[in-house]
DNA sequence: AAAATCAGCAACCGCAGTGAA
DNA sequence: TTTCACTGCGGTTGCTGATTT
C-alpha cells in the first residue's frame, strides 16, 4: 500500500508562481504566520496550491532577509570547504550563509562551483608531466616547477579569485616547535601555539615524518586559527598556492574540544563549532553520496600541489569515507 | 535571422525522520 | 509499540533566456 498523496494533484496548481499568488502567501504568513501547518495553509490563504509548493516558495523565495545574487569569494570558500567536510548537505550549508537557501546553494554549487574546479583540474592536468611517477617527483622540484608555472600563468591565478590564505600548521607542543626549529626549519610563531610554514619548509616537513605528529589548524587567516585535538583528524586546514587554494577539510570530529569550548572564537571557528554541531545531531546519509559527485570525485581538482599532501591524504581521504558512512567501519 | 545548444534556476518528486495519537 | 500525517531534505526535472552555430 503506498502512501497517501500530500495532496489531491488533480486539483492543485503547479508551475511557476504568479506575483498575486506570492503576494497573497506573503501577506498571509507575515500576518498570520505558518500557524505549523503547511498543507492547510493553501486553503486559508485561498490558494490551488499544494502545502509543500508553499512551504518551498516561502522558503526560497519569499520569507524576508532572503539573498540573492552573486555569491562572493568568502560564500564559495566556506561553500567548498564545507562540502569537503559534510559533503551534500545543503541545509547544514545553507545555515552558515545567512539569506542563502539550500536550494540555492545547492543549484550554485551543480552550474558553477563544481565547473569551476573541473576547469582548475583540467589546467592542471595540461601542466603535469608527461612521463615517470608524478608522486615520485622530487618534491622540492615539483613545487618550484609550480610556483613558476602560476607565476607565468596569470590566467589560471585569475579563474580563483578567492583571497589568499595562509597554510597554518601547529606542533602538538612546544618541545616539537623547538625540535623543529633546531632542524632548521625556521618557523615563525604568531603565538605559543601555532607555526607558519612556508611551501619549502612544508616539502621538508613532508618528506620526514613529522607531519604526522603535528596539528593542523584552521586557516582562514594567520590570526583565526582553530587548534585541532591531534593529528589524525584535521579539520578544515586550507592552504593556499599563488591563487589556487587546497581544501583539505576532513570531519569535524576531530575539532579540538579545548577550541570548541572556547569562547573567543572567530568566525571560522564559529562556523566548526555550529557544523559540529549539526553535523553529530543529524544522521549521516549514506546513499545521497552515491547520487551526487562525490569528494572523492573532486578532490583531485583541489589537491594543490601533491608533494604536500601526498604524504597524509590517503589516509585522511579513508578517515573521511569512514566518518561520511562510505566505508563500512 | 533562425535553429540548436547551453546555462541558470525555480519548482517538483519522493524518501526519511519525527512526533502525536 | 505501532501507525500515519506531516515536515524537511536532497536529487532531479523542465522552463526560460542567453549564446553559439
Amino acid at each position: 500500500m503506498g502512501r497517501a498523496p500530500c495532496c489531491d494533484k488533480a486539483n492543485v496548481k503547479r508551475g511557476p508562481w504568479s506575483p498575486e499568488e506570492d503576494s497573497k502567501l506573503k501577506a498571509y504568513i507575515e500576518q498570520h504566520g505558518t500557524g505549523g501547518n503547511w498543507i492547510t495553509l493553501p486553503q486559508k490563504v485561498g490558494l490551488k496550491r499544494c502545502g509543500k509548493s508553499c512551504r518551498l516558495r516561502w522558503l526560497n523565495y519569499l520569507r524576508p532577509n532572503i539573498k540573492h545574487g552573486e555569491f562572493t569569494d568568502e560564500e564559495d570558500n566556506i561553500i567548498c570547504t564545507l562540502y569537503k567536510s559534510i559533503g551534500s548537505r545543503w541545509s547544514i550549508i545553507a545555515a552558515q550563509l545567512p539569506g542563502r537557501t539550500d536550494n540555492d546553494i545547492k543549484n550554485y554549487w551543480n552550474t558553477r562551483l563544481k565547473k569551476k574546479l573541473l576547469l582548475c583540474n583540467k589546467q592542471r592536468k595540461d601542466h603535469r608531466p608527461r612521463t615517470g611517477s608524478y608522486i615520485n617527483h622530487n618534491k622540492l622540484e615539483m613545487m618550484k616547477e609550480h610556483e613558476n608555472f602560476f607565476a607565468t600563468h596569470q590566467t589560471i591565478n585569475n579563474t580563483y579569485s578567492w583571497p589568499s590564505q595562509q597554510i597554518l600548521f601547529a606542533p602538538q607542543n612546544h618541545d616539537l616547535a623547538e625540535s623543529s626549529s633546531a632542524n632548521s626549519h625556521n618557523f615563525q610563531y604568531s603565538s605559543t601555539d601555532q607555526v607558519y610554514f612556508s611551501q619549502d619548509q612544508l616539502c621538508q616537513i613532508s618528506s620526514t615524518n613529522q607531519l604526522a605528529s603535528m596539528n593542523l589548524v584552521n586557516g582562514n587567516t594567520c590570526n583565526s586559527s582553530v587548534m585541532i585535538s591531534n593529528g589524525y583528524y584535521p579539520s578544515n586546514g586550507v592552504v593556499i598556492n599563488n591563487g589556487l587554494q587546497e581544501y583539505n577539510n576532513y570531519n569535524s570530529v576531530g575539532l579540538d574540544h579545548d577550541a570548541l569550548n572556547s569562547t573567543s572564537t572567530t568566525h571560522s571557528q564559529q562556523v566548526d563549532k555550529s557544523v559540529l554541531e549539526m553535523v553529530n545531531s543529524s544522521t549521516i546519509s549514506t546513499t545521497s553520496q552515491d547520487q551526487s559527485t562525490s569528494w572523492e570525485e573532486l578532490s583531485p581538482l583541489v589537491n594543490y600541489p601533491p608533494s604536500v599532501f601526498e604524504t597524509v591524504s590517503p589516509y585522511y581521504v579513508f578517515e573521511e569515507q569512514r566518518y561520511m558512512g562510505l566505508l563500512k567501519q
